[in-house]
DNA sequence: AATCTGTTTTTTATATAAAAAAATCACATT
DNA sequence: AATGTGATTTTTTTATATAAAAAACAGATT
């Protein structure tokens, strides 16, 4: 069956719009709120019926009235709040790194769902993910082996995420100083500039500043072949700042230096330093994202 | 229900196997014979069983004996001696390229398995496996909308494929000298000189020397990301191969000789030269490529 | 005329069931 | 002891069923 996550989230989400607004008020009509909330017709219709149950919202005909603002315990809650398939796959990325999977061992699916408490469907889709990611492959029996998230395997990613980087680098350079990627740029380096004056409580936002600056960079020239590969840097990247929190703020301090390194060499246009800044920067972000992993498995 | 495709395969191959014996000859032990055809031993007394059903051969305790040479009558014909998945890509391909798909256009999948003929399971694979080749894309909803084989699509696949090979070249020029890599070129050379002199006979084998010439290449720095490029572009060049018949010979013996020109390049280590061969060999490839989707989508 | 709601139809996500194929186990034969 | 066979168990592949969600349709209301 499938799960009705949607509903509660955009039940819950629908809660939050409300508590905006003041009793007596008359929402807006269907298609306008489905609009906003971002989901369909029926899924909003649903999610009305039940403020309607609640007693929440008054519904007649076209008229949709708010009798009282939601409380805390209107709010659904519960496990599956969170898409199967992100469960399955943070279960998943949870399972590769620990004791119970080693490189080269063949993975069982059915052993999988059992564990993750899911249906073989889910996990399908899973293993087929990730094994586009490299960090498994399909075996002609059709059975599934976990090459894993090993020393191999950031190598790799890094040598084509370097090669990447190098290549949008020489393109971004050459940009013609009128264009907006520049101003852009100057607005990031503010945030930089920002962050590291207040690094000691700011150091959390770190992770979202790198995301964006590295697509600004490497998104002057669209190509889905890299784009995808940036897809897989961030979801190991997402996981790798949630299990290596150990230096954090000294890590991202270091970090948030580089950049401002590289932005500046950009801004100078001068290749040659630019190549340096970036390949520094790179080769920090590598044997860091090394040591999480030693963390991760040990 | 699964197919038993591998079954009837097998079958089949077994039926090959035991033409080139003669009657009354004792055949090999069960593992023996499922190593030869790289099936499991289930599978393979299937098969044994199949035979023993049809008279060829006479199974009691361990004696297998061959009563008989098989006939042509005795092989499995049919439609599903393809894999499934193979089948569905095939005709997923078609349609892509035809005119009932068109960029942009939001994917039907319970249509395109009625179509088919396939359970949506099975389309659903296939359109996961194509959305990695960035032929098409999930959408938020759920639901997958078509990219297609378009201009764009070719100019990024062929970008990333200059960007790969000219760093794989680099590497291989720097090879030492008594890298076996150099040994399998020489041998790769002649093959390319044998194909030129006969070319009207042989243009057709040129897509396998293609593929082996330019694995080599980029195979000495192995790297998953890369590979997995390279097993999209595979399977591009696959189909195009067979859309586009149309001057054939004149593109292969044009390839062919590049090809040489390259090699050639390679094996002075003039690293400029190897860049300009490479670079004429990639343009030509490239528009060739976008002739045949012009052709397919007309 | 444009927009809205109530209803129906399609389509997708997920679990389950059943057949094919692989792996494992237990015993027999060389 | 090593290898072979027969039987059993496990795992994977594929189709199907069902609920959720989206889309389409038809009147009703502004």
């Amino acid at each position: 069956m499938k799960t009705n996550t949607l509903y509660k989230r955009t039940f819950n989400q629908c809660l939050d719009l409300l508590a905006r607004s003041t009793p007596g008020t008359v929402l807006a009509s269907e298609p306008a709120l489905a609009a906003r909330l971002k989901v369909s017709r029926t899924t909003l219709r649903a999610v009305l019926a039940g403020l309607a149950g609640a007693g929440i919202v008054a519904l007649e005909g076209r008229s949709k009235v708010l009798l009282r603002l939601p409380r805390a315990e209107d709010y659904l809650a519960g496990t599956d709040l969170e898409p199967l398939a992100d469960m399955v796959e943070r279960k998943f990325m949870t399972w590769m790194v620990g004791p119970d999977c080693s490189p080269g061992q063949s993975i069982n699916a059915l052993d999988l769902a059992r564990q993750f408490g899911v249906s073989t469907s889910a996990i399908r889709e899973c293993l087929s993910t990730f094994s586009h990611f490299g960090l498994l492959e399909r075996q002609s029996n059709g059975r599934w082996r976990a090459l894993g998230l090993t020393v191999d395997f950031v190598a790799e990613l890094f040598d084509m995420r370097e090669f990447m980087e190098f290549r949008a680098m020489e393109r971004f350079v050459a940009l013609p100083s009128d264009h907006p990627a520049w101003r852009t740029l100057a607005g990031l380096e503010q945030e930089h500039r920002d962050m590291l004056a207040d690094i000691d409580r700011r150091y959390r936002d770190f992770s979202n500043l790198d995301h964006r600056f590295h697509r600004l960079v490497n998104g002057t020239a669209p190509n889905r072949f890299f784009i995808n590969i940036q897809g897989v840097m961030s979801v190991i990247f997402h996981y790798h700042y949630q299990w290596n929190k150990k230096d954090e703020r000294e890590r991202n301090k270091v970090a948030v230096e580089e950049h401002l390194a590289y932005i500046a060499a950009l801004q100078t246009g001068d290749l040659q330093q630019a190549r340096h800044a970036c390949g520094e920067h790179l080769k920090t972000a590598r044997s860091t994202l090394l040591t999480s992993i030693e963390i991760a498995t040990d």
